[in-house]
DNA sequence: ACCTGAACACCGTTCAAGT
DNA sequence: ACCTGAACACCGTTCAAGT
């Protein structure tokens, strides 16, 4: 009580506000991850009582929803100008990744809360615009629309899955013993090639993709997204 | 206390087994989604005490595990043989989105525990063969798959978000009316394509996936992924 | 308008004790 | 081997009361 006090005068004695409280909840959850987001938490944190988190943001959902926008903001998009269609969309695609590496415990939170306006409205259009100049309008605009940022978001969640047991070394050998011996057994393609799957392949690896990135393989599915959204381009 | 009992008793009197948890786990999170989902709740729907359950199949993170495992082995796959890899991929990739409309509450969960065997190893090989015997090998495959399983998952994850206000029909007016008077004064694409794109592109629509599936969607993202996937065929 | 303090109705998990 | 009952250390949220 006293302490939290304490706490809070020995920062400056700024009154609370949304934003401030939606910092704090970014810098926690990049810290302890979901799981041990609480508000109780996030209110030590800032030195005040949880009841006071609620006259500022709403409740917990609403607090997550906007650190989502939050982080989303720091996406950098090029000028819609600027270049070919396709290297405009491949940077915002690259900024977007950069910005979850960054945050990478959000990613699981941008995924399940892609129904309404998480994504700023104004990046929305920017991709729109581009790919309306690129030849799409109507369904086709909505359908590229949608496989791209789908894709992009997407992918990028499944990449950052966390594995809980990551960093227990029993288990990690343990996992990849029994993945090279039922690939002897009984998937002789695994098994040709195992060094190109093993902890690369999604569903064969041990790492979470904060810990060990697919660089490489974010290029190839980029490349995927391109060459298949060139393909369905309508005649001009 | 002893309500349980006779609950239990009105069922049959069978012992508790891990595959008998992991059904009531499916049961009751298509009932009441993740955030109703608790390991008291499940205890109570099996006629049991909580620390039951953790006899059987260790904490909550592990049987939130097993049960998207289980979501998962109802994807159907085709033999591998059958037709060009091309429909092959088509077939599992519809196969997997009905999976996961019919429990849409854990679609949040695959993306973000994609990290391990979740998915079946028998269906990754699948997969993995179909892209070996189209002409992927190598570093080439690794890409091929990673890019065809992250699109497709995490396609659907975006899909299927789910909206807190869905069946708040003041907040759906507002919403889409807000939507309508910025795209007119700021986003002449987005007005000129309204009809198109409110309430079916991501981060524009009010409904979730579940209650608005995005049929033609979807379909154009395949055609997207198989596309770009034959542009980058080595050459044979 | 903003914050405090306490309270309510929950959680997940552990553990000694039972059978 | 499997289950019970109780306990521990937490949660999110509400609300009357303060300033």
């Amino acid at each position: 009580v006293a302490e939290r006090r304490r706490a809070r005068a020995s920062g400056d004695d700024r009154p609370l506000t949304a934003e401030l409280v939606v910092d704090a909840s970014l810098d926690l959850l990049d810290e302890v991850g979901l799981e041990g987001f609480s508000m109780r938490a996030l209110a030590e944190r800032l030195g005040t009582y949880p009841a006071s988190l609620y006259w500022h943001v709403g409740d917990r959902n609403e607090l997550l929803a906007a650190t989502v926008s939050r982080v989303l903001a720091e996406i950098a998009a090029p000028p819609v100008a600027s270049g070919p269609w396709q290297e405009w969309l491949r940077a915002v695609a690259r900024s977007y990744r950069a910005t979850l590496h960054r945050h990478p415990n959000v990613a699981a939170l941008v995924a399940s809360q892609l129904t309404v306006s998480v994504l700023s409205l104004g990046l929305s259009a920017a991709i729109l615009d581009v790919l309306h100049a690129a030849g799409f309008t109507g369904d086709a605009l909505n359908h590229a629309y949608n496989a791209y940022v789908g894709s992009v978001v997407g992918w990028v969640s499944v990449e950052l899955s966390a594995n809980p047991n990551e960093h227990d070394p029993d288990w990690q050998r343990q996992f990849s013993e029994s993945l090279t011996s039922l690939a002897q057994d009984h998937y002789p393609i695994i098994a040709a090639n195992l060094d190109a799957l093993a902890d690369r392949a999604f569903a064969l690896r041990w790492h979470g993709g904060s810990e060990r990135p697919l660089d490489a393989a974010f290029e190839a599915a980029l490349d995927v997204w391109i060459d298949g959204l060139a393909a369905r381009l309508p005649a001009p």
